[in-house]
Formats: C-alpha cells, structure tokens, sequence
DNA sequence: AAATCAGGTCACCAGGTCAA
DNA sequence: TTGACCTGGTGACCTGATTT
C-alpha cells in the first residue's frame, strides 16, 4: 500500500504475484463495485494483506467511474459541466477530485478505463497487442509469478499478460461513451469515504494534493463498469 | 430466452444469433411488441414496487407509456406524472410495470422507442449515424451473421447495422409525441398476459423487481449497468 | 402542458501509428 | 516491442420538435 502522500489513492490490495489467473470477469452485471470498500486499509498495515489480494471488496475498487470526468487540472480544461470530481488531463492522466488514478496491472498512471480496468497506455497497448494477435508469449523464466511494476513491466510477457487478464481486462468488458453521472457520483462518494478512513487510520495528517487510487491485484473485480 | 429473475421481460423471439434476419419485427409503428411475451417472468413480485414505486397496476391504461416514467431511483426523478405502469427512468431506462424493456437489437436496458423499436441508446445513436451519413461498414470478418449483443456489439458494424434494419428499425417508423392511450392499453394487455404466462410456466418464485423484456437473443442480458 | 423521440454534443475509449 | 499520440467511433445527456 502506498497511499502515500502525494494524494495518490492506490487499490490497495496485496500483492500481487500472479497466481489468480482469471476469473474474473463477469460483466455483466455490474454490479459494481463489489460491495464496497471496506476494506481499504485501514489498518494498513497489515502488510499482507493476503495474497493477491484479491480483495475484493474493499478496496476502491470502485472507483472508477469516478474518476474520469473532470478534467484534469493541468491542461485544459474543456469541460463544462463535468462532474464534480473528475477529470482527465489532457495529457491523460486520469483522476478524481484531485486523486490520480493508477493502472491496475502495473501501477503506473492510469489514461483511462481501457479493456474494463483503469490502465496505463502501456499496458493498454500490450494487451490490445497480445488479444489482436493471439501472441503466446514465452515461458516466465522464474515461478510464474512474477510482480508487475511500472519498472519491471516489460521483463516478463508472460506474466504481464497473466496480469492483465488477472485483474480483469478482457475485450468483453470495454465500456464506450460516457461515464454516466450516477457512476460517477457513486464512485465519487464511495473515494471519498474510502479516503476518510484511510486518512483517519493512517497519517491522520498530511494529504496533499493528489491522491493516487492504485490497486493492484486486486484481481478483477470484473470489470464493470456498472454504473 | 431466460427470463431471468430480475424482472426483467425479454421480448423473446427466436434465436437470433444470426440466422434469422428479419423476422421478427413488427413493429412498425407501434406495437410493439411481437405477439407475444410469452415468457415473461412472472409476477413480479409486487413488493417491489420497484424502485420506483411503480404500481404496476393495472391499469391498463397505459403500458407503452408506461414503461418509461418512472424513473430511477438515483438521481433524479424527474417524473411527475406518470400514469401507472409506464415509467421512465430519468437516466433513460424503460420501464412498464416495473419491467425493463430491452433493446430490440443488442438486448441492452432500452431507452425508449426509437426508429420504430425499443432501442438503446447505443443503437440509437449508432443507427442515426448509419443512415444520416449513410455510411458503408467494413466487411464482416467471419460468417456476416454475428450475434449482436450488449458486450460484443461495437465488434462487427456491418452486422450491427444489419441486426437494426432485420429488428425493424426505420427512419420511416418514428413516431413522435406521446404514446396515445389506445396503444398504451394495448401494451399493457399484451404484457399483463405475457406476464402471467411467464409466471405460470416459470419460475413461480422469484423476481425480484423489474423484469426485463428482452427479445430477442437475450442472451445477453448480462451486464447492464442498469439503472 | 406533458410525453416522447430525432438529433446534436462531447466525454471517453479502441485501434492505428511510429519514434525510440 | 513498447507506449505516447492521434483518429474514428460510441453512447450518456440535452434540446427542440411533434403529438396527444
């Protein structure tokens, strides 16, 4: 967990390695978020939380919609309207009310909700890459697990592509148009509840500016975007 | 046809995946609905009342209408009057009796009657776009009979647009102003008795809330961000 | 006036590109 | 191969028109 300072909200969840493959996915339905956080850190701590973490609930998993609408603060801001809370900057970072949303694979910042998850343009073009053509990636040369960081991402394809399918990318789960304003609230509502128990449970002090939604592992929480 | 459980009627037709063009469809103008419903769930389960607190109700006054007044119950509701059955949700959904209608092409939660059916906005909009531009899709890479539904309908446009025209949908078919009263009565029968059907032979126990009504393939239902 | 839909808008994303 | 950018859609909402 790194919720560290910055304002960077991260999922929270554990570690990731590769374990879980996939899973997940439903969409259809949505439901969205799982149930909800609870579980964001409080406790932080915990270090383990599990492993893989999968935590399904608790994390923020959620937000997700949120976290596009706004724009973003640095450059333009067309919107007009927009919902309060998010935005996406021209540059594509994407995020919410001042929180800067992480790629779900590796952790990197996200452009976007791509594939049914919040990625990064790397790990956006590497899975439209692998699924367009059906590339089989050779075998991991350690335990088939290895960990899936912006620094690393490109050691092991495999992997990574275990990864992505793992917390939940899948060409079935693509959302197109825009985010609907009750997802948006709700993902609103539900980061700033998660941030208020992180920010009380942990350094009950210093946020700054952004917060960073990460996530990992998480595994899948498929993906929907449900509203 | 699955009449699932959540209430949610779906316009059982025939198969669809793709071989059956057209047929169905008959629409035209109003009515709506095939003959049909045969399957509908069932009763709904009246404590529902969905949310929105249609009353189902029987009243039959008003089925097409009814279905979209209500509203949803997130955001606003901005109804007001609303004769009883007939709702729409202010996000756009259908609703009659406290039953979804799906979209007549890909089986995604309809916003209303457009171009001659119960369309999403989805398809809506991509049909609008089809024929004001009147654009020439790519070739379909497979059999050119792929089946169109909620996930997988922005793969293949040649398809799409060719499930919108079988489904009956026509610059030809609008229809404008408010559902006039004979054809809501209409509605409102043909469902009422679909309903029990459904109920009948079904799943006598559970429905949840809203039903759907699908139609065709429905595969799919799956998803929907609903509401 | 109220109900409903065609169209327009524009937030957002899949995919294609191409320098690195 | 990767991933930052760009382009062509997609679809949630809004507005104006139409009908009862």
């Amino acid at each position: 967990m790194e919720v560290n300072a910055g304002g960077v909200i991260a999922y929270i969840s554990s570690s990731s390695s590769a374990s879980s493959p996939a899973s997940c996915h439903s969409e259809g339905s949505e439901n969205s978020f799982q149930s909800s956080f609870s579980s964001v850190p409080s406790s932080p701590n915990s270090s383990n939380s599990d492993t893989n973490g999968n935590p399904k609930n608790g994390d923020l998993s959620n937000i997700e919609g949120i976290l596009k609408n706004d724009q973003i603060d640095c450059s333009i801001k067309t919107s007009k309207s927009s919902a309060p809370g998010m935005t996406k900057s021209h540059s594509g970072v994407t995020k919410f009310s001042g929180m800067v949303l992480l790629c779900k694979v590796c952790g990197d910042v996200a452009s976007g909700f791509h594939y049914g998850v919040h990625a990064c343009e790397g790990c956006k073009g590497f899975f439209r890459r692998s699924i367009q053509q059906n590339i089989q990636y050779k075998k991991c040369l350690k335990n088939e697990n290895c960990s899936i960081m912006r620094m690393n991402r490109n050691r092991c394809q495999q992997c990574r592509f275990k990864k992505c399918l793992s917390v939940g990318m899948s060409r079935d789960a693509v959302r197109f148009g825009r985010i609907p304003k009750r997802k948006k609230q709700r993902m609103l509502i539900e980061m700033q509840s998660a941030m208020k128990t992180m920010m009380n449970s942990q350094f009950s002090g210093h946020l700054q500016n952004d917060t960073l939604v990460e996530h990992h592992e998480q595994t899948a929480l498929p993906a929907q975007e449900q509203l």
